[in-house]
DNA sequence: ATCATATGTACGCTATATTGGACATTGATG
DNA sequence: CATCAATGTCCAATATAGCGTACATATGAT
């Protein structure tokens, strides 16, 4: 039910869950490591390393690749990932909603959603400018760094809000320490006005909008973000807002869906 | 190294073992299901499915849909997937050759894999004919029933190959037992050749031509396929074939390669 | 030559994960 | 009402998986 039991030092770990914890590791790490690095990176015994990656590999949910034993996520999990793409078939609309928006904005266009705790860019659509804002897609970030994040957790409680981000998250990159009430604050702010835009946290020149694209259970299951440079942002405040109202409304019946339920 | 240490009864499995089970069964059903069907349907244990049920979906490797409690592939699985297609960055050139074969014989055009010892296809373009054949993609399929399947294990010795193949993956789909040494000839022919073509085993109407295209080691990592009807197909076989192997000429420097390597 | 670090393998101990079976609930059926 | 099948939860027993540790090898620095 609750996610601390990984807390309690001592105890060994699940052979499930450590496998689990590689795969992250190498998909955060978006490179070939050895299983040594693995386990020095990730702090576990390196036995069980071995056994683990050695079991995965069996299982093409590893792969060797890039020389000197090092591996990387494997072809089975490609195979698992693009089945359940197939099932909640979001892609499609959504790969036109996001080109849709880069061309009436001229900004880099982002679905997002989350990742477990955290939360990631699924699928983004630079702008045409000639300086183009962009993004790494699929790497996971705290949630109170993103405009998006205040909305996809609005459907949780204060305290579930809480329990559910890992505290050293709150941590903005500055440095900063961003204390949670305020941030909750800003969950309840987004969730009454169906949106939330702020001067980028992990930035200093960007501003982002975010509006909900809502699942089957009301919540929002997902986001539209646009990233624009501040000046624009606020020029074009109202219109970008319409944009991508529209959009989000056009998706709404997409996403998180079964294709033939 | 063998994927024989299941048959060997009453041993207890491994957690990890009976989790990708479940996995690559949600895969080939791709529907969801209760943890009792899935339990009853692998012959595995209820108590053991339901926990690790449970735990699979506390990663999000796991997802409730369907209602009544059933469970299918989860959210996470894509974002590895899709860490792995990044890396190993052929969906995009594959695309385009897919397309520019389909356009060029009309006919329906794949891009196929191993899926572990089983052959799957990855990647389709329908034809553009008044009657399109097509197939399901993502499916597994015993590679004796393939084209592709003489290709895909050519690198392997004979033994290799009689250890890799399932046994009852030589049972043909109307019921005729296909001789494994005639199999073997064949994957030698093919092999010799570089190309294989058959009228399809799986159907009565269908032309199957398949070409390697090979990787780093040298060895056909995918083919290249082209489904047609019988008549078109022995009308064409030349021309088809020069398409087919400019075509998988052209990904031979795309597939299995990291991107940033 | 000596030491330190990185990498992979082998093995025994013991905490625990897997498992069978008991139990509870629901709904359909005769 | 009695019975049966389907579904999910709980629990104790024990086979074993995870872990610490020792060992083997290679490489590079001092």
């Amino acid at each position: 039910m609750d996610a601390v039991q990984d807390e309690a030092a001592g105890k060994r770990a699940r052979g499930l869950d450590r496998a689990f914890e590689i795969l992250d590791f190498l998909r955060q790490k978006r490179q070939a490591l050895k299983p040594n690095e693995i386990a020095a990176q990730i702090g576990a015994p390196r036995s069980s390393v071995y056994e683990l990656v050695n079991l995965l590999l069996q299982h093409g949910i590893l792969e060797f690749t890039g020389g000197e034993g090092r591996v990387y996520l494997g072809r089975k999990l490609y195979f698992l990932g693009a089945a359940y793409e197939n099932h909640f078939d979001f892609t499609r609309e959504c790969e036109a909603t996001l080109e849709q928006l880069a061309d009436e904005t001229r900004e880099t266009a982002q679905f997002c959603m989350l990742d477990g705790n955290r939360y990631t860019v699924v699928r983004m659509r630079e702008g045409a400018r000639p300086f183009r804002i962009s993004t790494d897609v699929g790497q996971s970030v705290p949630i109170p760094w993103t405009a998006s994040g205040r909305l996809l957790v609005a459907h949780l409680s204060d305290q579930e809000i809480l329990n559910f981000i890992p505290p050293q998250d709150f941590r903005l990159p500055n440095g900063e320490w961003l204390e949670p009430q305020t941030f909750i604050a800003e969950v309840r702010q987004a969730e009454r006005e169906g949106l939330f835009t702020f001067n980028s946290i992990v930035d200093s020149f960007t501003h982002c909008f975010a509006v909900p694209v809502r699942g089957e259970e009301g919540h929002a299951a997902a986001t539209l973000c646009l990233v624009t440079p501040r000046d624009d942002g606020i020029a074009n405040r109202d219109r970008y807002l319409d944009c991508l109202k529209k959009a989000a409304a056009g998706l709404e019946h997409a996403p998180a869906r079964p294709k033939r339920g």
